[in-house]
DNA sequence: ACTCCAATATATCCATTGGGTATATTGGAT
DNA sequence: ATCCAATATACCCAATGGATATATTGGAGT
């Protein structure tokens, strides 16, 4: 059922690789079919052939970074470094995770590729975490916590909503809520959020 | 410095009213200028004396947003229900929650009415839960966990990436998940999320 | 080797969109 | 009564997603 390239090589692969290009460097809104076509040499109704509609391509590329992320956090297995892990692909690919958590419920269902792969990073998770205490259904709650406390740091973060003084700032202070700091850090609480209280950096 | 309406009212508070309507219906990329203008009956060239540009409408329905929740949760002053009133919100104005979550850092810059009302609602949460034992940062980590979690979990939910048997079983859940259940509740967790492994309600 | 045909790519076309510029209208201040 | 800045309109434009019709390619069947 894989056909062949035909004329112009694997047209799927080559064009989400391209958007995923795109969008990692300007996001996805600021990415359009006939930016994509350019870059790779067609006409913007050639991807019509191999993408059902633009959101279809756009939720190619999000599926990739969703294996992206599993195959990242797959050697994760300590809770720490597995969330670390998590908040540092998101940090570094901030266009492309937003992608991925905003696909809509129906390219959910339509784009198998996408589930399947949003599968997978649930399954990573829980198998990287299969180390902790407690029953397999107190396991899932932890791993529910952890992500949802770990997205909701980041997306508040990346958005303007909260502001952290740094990426990394953020990524300590968020393991300091989970419960996950080092031992021996002690992170200073009061110096991350930055809102109008008081003023990123001056001083 | 209130400038008395000239010609049609107070275009300002009508197109934003009508934005938030068309938004809440239809989601904010589906809400354009003209569709604005026309239901106010005015032409979309109009709205360019009120915001900058369409960005600018979209934040300041974000702005009224902001609003609305701040006021919901001002009466809410124990942790549970503060929380739950939180989700409530978001559940029943997905696209408006989504849209206030998903304001550009330079939004919150340029539109001051933004980033106020923004401040206001985590002023409103910092001082109903006044009331947790322990130091400032204590109570202001807490209620940054507390945020982090239930927006996390809900924007999870809300797009297609976790998904939850009903909206009231979320709600339930994610109060576990945060430690604020009710004493005598034993919700059942294995059956909440429903992903690849147990499709949504067959049986 | 030749033909055929479905998969793939292109050529035009269209309505809609955000935004620009120039012009008209309104109504309070003088 | 007049003037002028705030407001609204008229018309324009390039870019976009998508539709339809046509051309091209190359493997399968003979």
């Amino acid at each position: 059922m894989v056909r062949k390239p035909y004329h112009h090589g694997d047209l799927y692969e080559t064009a989400t690789m391209a958007a995923r290009t795109l969008i990692e460097a300007n996001g996805a809104e600021a990415t359009s079919l006939r930016a994509v076509a350019n870059q790779i040499g067609t006409t913007h109704r050639a991807l019509y052939n191999h993408f059902a509609d633009r959101e279809a391509l756009l939720a190619a590329v999000a599926a990739s970074g969703y294996r992206d992320l599993t195959t990242a956090l797959r050697p994760a297995i300590k809770a720490r470094q597995h969330m670390q892990t998590y908040a540092r692909f998101a940090l570094d690919h901030p266009h492309l995770y937003r992608l991925m958590m905003q696909q809509s419920y129906e390219a959910f269902e339509t784009v198998s590729n996408l589930r399947q792969a949003a599968d997978a990073l649930i399954d990573v998770s829980l198998n990287a975490l299969a180390t902790l205490p407690g029953s397999d259904d107190q396991r899932r709650r932890a791993v529910m916590r952890h992500w949802m406390l770990v997205h909701g740091g980041l997306d508040l973060h990346l958005s303007g909503v909260l502001r952290a003084r740094s990426d990394a700032a953020f990524i300590t202070e968020i393991l300091a809520i989970a419960g996950l700091s080092e031992p021996d850090t002690n992170p200073q609480e009061q110096a991350l959020w930055a809102h109008k209280k008081d003023p990123p950096d001056d001083k």
